[in-house]
DNA sequence: TAGATACCTTATAG
DNA sequence: ACTATAAGGTATC
């Protein structure tokens, strides 16, 4: 058992639940096992869970599992291996967010959105397991989506013991290939089963891997993306956001898109590659994708002129 | 190239 | 109880 703290001051603003309970990862489970719908009964403290490699490759050198949680100005972890700069990486400690709020233009609703949950940071999430997860995020509420994955993890992942309790790795791309449409279809994944069955059988057989995504230019790692099966623009934006580091990537879901019809109409130019454009430009360019993940959040909690 | 439609499953509103 | 609708869209025509 490793064990360590991060005082926050040393990282800057910080909140951990919103980091992991935004809709952005689908990677940290909470330990008291209460449902990410049931926000009202958090109680600020709760410990979350991942299980680190599996498909993550060199991107974690070691396999194990970690837990964390935030007390105060604290980050305590626990973890099967030395897990600080896991955590630096995957929660992306190091990021200045004073700096990146400032590169945001003000506006009331970007304003809004800051303040309420600032020390809400982008995750590094890995990016077979992110692919996975957006592919089956196709008309599905945020709650099903983390049903999905864990569903995917019981049938299909490798079975890591750590402090006595079970955990299960995210499957590897060869061991969802393996899978057949039913067997995801009995998961519960509906149409999206042969999409994940044909891109992790991508994956596997090394046609493409969205790890490669990470040297083009954005708009060329994202066409690259959209190869695999299942993965369309904004599914690719998400990959790209919460995976590959592509800060200024904005997922055009329905949430923003209806953000941008009340408060940022002239962005909408009709094709998503214009109205991506428009949107990065006038959420300040280079770290419009925290913009976007600062609104989501927001207006999915009820902020927003309703309010 | 832009627009319309089908698609699995689940939860919620009426 | 039952039907309609929507949920972080994509593939196909």
């Amino acid at each position: 058992m490793h064990r360590g703290t991060l005082s926050l001051p040393s990282v800057g603003p910080f909140d951990l639940q919103s980091t992991v309970e935004s809709g952005q990862s689908f990677r940290w489970v909470r330990e008291d096992g209460r449902t990410y719908e049931d926000d009202e009964a958090y109680g600020g403290d709760a410990w979350y869970a991942t299980v680190v490699g599996g498909d993550e490759g060199a991107d974690a050198p070691t396999t194990g599992v970690v837990r964390v949680r935030q007390i105060d100005d604290r980050l305590e972890w626990e973890a099967s291996f030395d897990a600080e700069e896991t955590l630096r990486r995957r929660l992306r400690l190091d990021d200045d967010l004073p700096a990146i709020r400032a590169a945001t233009p003000d506006d009331p609703l970007l304003d809004a959105a800051f303040d309420r949950y600032w020390g809400l940071r982008l995750v590094r999430d890995p990016p077979f397991a992110t692919l996975i997860a957006f592919i089956c995020s196709a008309q599905m509420r945020i709650g099903r989506i983390h049903e999905m994955q864990r569903a995917l993890e019981e049938r299909f992942g490798e079975s890591v013991t750590f402090d006595g309790v079970e955990y299960h790795a995210f499957p590897t791309p060869a061991r969802l290939a393996e899978a057949t449409e039913a067997d995801l279809r009995d998961l519960g994944l509906g149409y999206r089963a042969p999409y994940v069955q044909r891109t992790a059988e991508m994956v596997a057989e090394g046609t493409a891997h969205p790890q490669e995504a990470t040297d083009l230019a954005y708009e060329d790692a994202r066409e690259y993306l959209t190869q695999f099966v299942g993965v369309g623009e904004k599914v690719a934006d998400c990959v790209l956001l919460f995976s590959l580091g592509f800060v200024e990537a904005v997922p055009l879901d329905t949430w923003i898109r209806s953000t941008i019809e009340e408060y940022y109409p002239e962005c909408d130019r009709g094709s998503y590659a214009e109205t991506s454009r428009a949107i990065r430009e006038r959420f300040g360019g280079q770290y419009a994708g925290y913009a976007q993940t600062y609104v989501f959040h927001h207006l999915r909690n009820g902020g927003g002129s309703a309010e």
